[in-house]
DNA sequence: AATTTATCCCCCAATTTGGGTGACTTCCGA
DNA sequence: TCGGAAGTCACCCAAATTGGGGGATAAATT
């Protein structure tokens, strides 16, 4: 259960972040830690890309708005020839956008420039151990992602009809699984696009995945 | 930034928790904190959603396993009548789509009980002040969730065809986003569904999110 | 040179979709 | 207890969509 010193030993570290105050006090915060070596840190992805086969980091901790390749792109080109390399997103946006894209790139971990120093190293032990650090703020915007606004206009069963809708199922589909005539479904239907005032499918999801309601 | 006084101070505290010795020992741990106040502890949900409007908790310390409603319907029930109610999931099951069913749902945080005791006391202060505190395990899943494989047989703009797909869209709709014609639309999916040896875009939905390809 | 990718064209038939209108039951709140 | 949702099903209609078949061309990659 506790970190060996297997786990954490001899952990490489680069630093990509265009701010060479930044960098380097990152460097500096870093540097003296025990089991912690700054192999590198570069000013931008595309010098941090031609040596990363060369520097073999385990983690990396990425800036986003970066001259050239951003932090984001940066991420794909990254995990897509080393999926292993641990990316720990540094930035100050907040951006709900520029969080999930970057998790989606394949960011482990999303912290914000204003946390203490030694946030900065727990993070990098954690990501090793196989967590995912992250800042409250950001945590919380994840953990809300999930969570849908139910206070849409739509009944218990239209909201029903409407997510197998999003599964790209047809009317008949639908009205097997929920056991109904297709008939019923179509009502339902109906009924939906009168409510949200739409008068297709794609607008019905569009506007309810906009709303979170789906 | 920091946490004042008056972010923390009074925070009321309900446990529902079946396994007794754990019901207590939470409440030991948490009832000397400055700023903690263990209003009550229930063996099962039923009995906390009936006194929640007098207990009046900031957070709720929320079991899944419960004999009768279980933890994720009493997540559901108590965010319905009072979504102010910060929920924190603690259990032993790391279970993707317990964890997953627990958010949405509408907990602010996830912890397993194998946690040291200060953790749970570090993250009710983090859920009050804004946070969403989860084990490290759980918040690689939560952040692995968003990360898709990128190892479909599907070209680039056979995946741009079927994420558009997957939103609902007509191939005249899809047509437009992508400046194609329409029956290079019907040519790729012609060719999506020949890979992925589907015969429907619902079949071929339900593959590519499986497989988590969007 | 062969394969993949991306683009477009034609034909065909079944299904789906969106809209209109009406009707029956149940259940809940005023 | 009355009215309004909500949920169920029916029938009509016309346009659009969908899935499957057959091609073709050009560019890029292997």
């Amino acid at each position: 259960m506790n970190p060996s010193i297997f786990d954490r030993h001899d952990i490489r570290i680069c630093i990509v972040e265009d701010d060479h105050v930044i960098r380097n006090g990152f460097k500096e915060i870093l540097q003296d830690v025990r089991d912690f070596q700054v192999i590198n840190t570069y000013s931008n992805c595309e010098d941090f890309i031609h040596h990363m086969e060369h520097d073999k980091p385990n983690v990396v901790l990425m800036d986003i708005e970066l001259p050239g390749m951003n932090g984001i792109e940066g991420i794909l080109c990254i995990k897509k020839k080393h999926p292993k390399i641990n990316v720990i997103v540094v930035t100050v946006y907040e951006n709900d956008q520029l969080v999930f894209d970057a998790l989606c790139a394949g960011a482990g971990g999303y912290l914000t420039k204003n946390m203490p120093p030694e946030r900065l190293k727990e993070a990098i032990f954690e990501i090793i151990q196989g967590g995912a650090p992250m800042s409250t703020s950001i945590a919380r915007l994840v953990v809300a992602s999930f969570q849908r606004n139910q206070t849409s206009p739509l009944s218990k069963r239209e909201m029903e009809v409407l997510i197998l809708l999003a599964k790209g199922k047809s009317y008949s589909s639908i009205a097997e699984d929920i056991f109904v005539d297709k008939e019923t479904v179509r009502t339902h239907i109906k009924n939906i696009y009168f409510k949200l005032e739409v008068h297709s499918k794609e607008d019905a999801l569009k506007l309810a995945k906009k709303e979170k309601w789906i």
